[in-house]
DNA sequence: GTCTATAGGTGGATAGAC
DNA sequence: GTCTATCCACCTATAGAC
């Protein structure tokens, strides 16, 4: 699996064929990430990359090949922003700031948010050990700083799984259903203003909560 | 479009036939949520239903229809929960019952949630029209309730909009990202327990926000 | 209404020249 | 490494008997 084509002797040689590989990654991430794993051809992607089909089928083994490495890619630009959590930190600046990292991305690179929503909901058969390892440890390290911050009182009394999943699920809403998101408020996150206005909702709503009392602090 | 067969004349005949049709399109719900429209083939929904797959074309003209079918239903169990919120109600405990009921949702319909986040994330070619029209007006209606609660001082300031959209996230992500919940955490809905424990996260997360003073009110 | 058989089209993958 | 031509499996949809 993941057979790489014989490298060249030259390293000029081998840069190239990189090159044309990354090229056609992306062309495959801007398709599968729209319509998905069977609704897009090799041709398709082979089009957008400007390759012919045999010569794309020539660098990757075959489709699923092409598929999963592009998938390989993506868990790593979606694990990032969690690295950022330490315990040292203020935890009420570590949210703050990780809500607007994570929108950012949800803004710029929205194909990858796509298809790895896309592959989750369909049970990640080809993702379901890099879960199992690389994300369900990086996962238990951040949870032990969340666990921490409750320790010191800095923060509610929270499940830490519980906060993580609800701290990815408010961000990537606005690259997953952006479709949505645009029907209902006609605006996206590529307005800048609406893109502050989000940042500083979501900020609110997990910083704060939304509950007030009439007469109580507003 | 959404032609039906032709209705036989007495009720028990059209009794059966719309009880093969809600059979065939429970099948294909299981289906199409898991593997998508191209990733499903109309044999396979057959062999679900167990009936003939020119059977199945008989009672649906082309995979299309059917597939549009099931959307169809699909948005009406969706936009259920949302239709409780009322001025009159207490926001708490509107928002409260609101995380509650779309939990639950997640926990007995997981399909159902997962093949719209399918359609959602493709684009919703085939629910664009619908979005732009019952969802808008569902939403504007609501929208307006929360701002009542916001002017009351019942609620913190905070866009409808992006409330909205936070409490949908938040609930979906436990049938859409079930693998990834259950990879970490070990546990899924039907446990109840672990129902009751999200439940409560929530609720708080959204309610009262985590953010504590070290000394302040736990 | 339900079946069997098959037409007709698409798309992944390979062969082999250059 | 890249191309053209082609094979072959799969899948939707229809034809036509019962």
């Amino acid at each position: 699996m993941a057979r790489k084509p014989p490298q060249a002797a030259s390293k000029q040689r081998g840069r190239k064929i990189e090159d044309k590989r990354s090229v056609i990654l992306s062309a495959a991430l801007g398709l599968f990430s729209r319509f998905g794993l069977h609704g897009t051809t090799v041709d398709q992607v082979a089009a957008r990359a400007e390759v012919s089909k045999s010569n794309l089928l020539y660098h990757f083994a075959n489709k699923e090949e092409l598929y999963v490495s592009v998938l390989r890619e993506l868990l790593q630009v979606w694990l990032e922003p969690l690295r950022g959590f330490a315990a040292e930190q203020d935890p009420r600046t570590a949210i703050a700031g990780y809500i607007r990292n994570k929108l950012a991305l949800s803004r710029d690179r929205p194909d990858a948010s796509r298809l790895f929503c896309l592959e989750m909901v369909q049970g990640a058969p080809l993702l379901r050990d890099a879960l199992a390892r690389e994300l369900r440890d990086l996962v238990e390290r951040k949870s032990e700083v969340i666990r921490a911050w409750v320790a010191d009182g800095r923060l509610a009394p929270v499940e830490p799984h519980h906060l993580v999943f609800a701290l990815w699920a408010v961000t990537q809403h606005y690259a997953d259903f952006a479709v949505q998101v645009e029907a209902l408020t006609g605006r996206t996150l590529a307005d800048a203003d609406f893109f502050e206005e989000t940042v500083r909702n979501l900020q609110a709503i997990v910083l704060d909560g939304i509950a007030r009392r009439p007469g109580g602090a507003a």
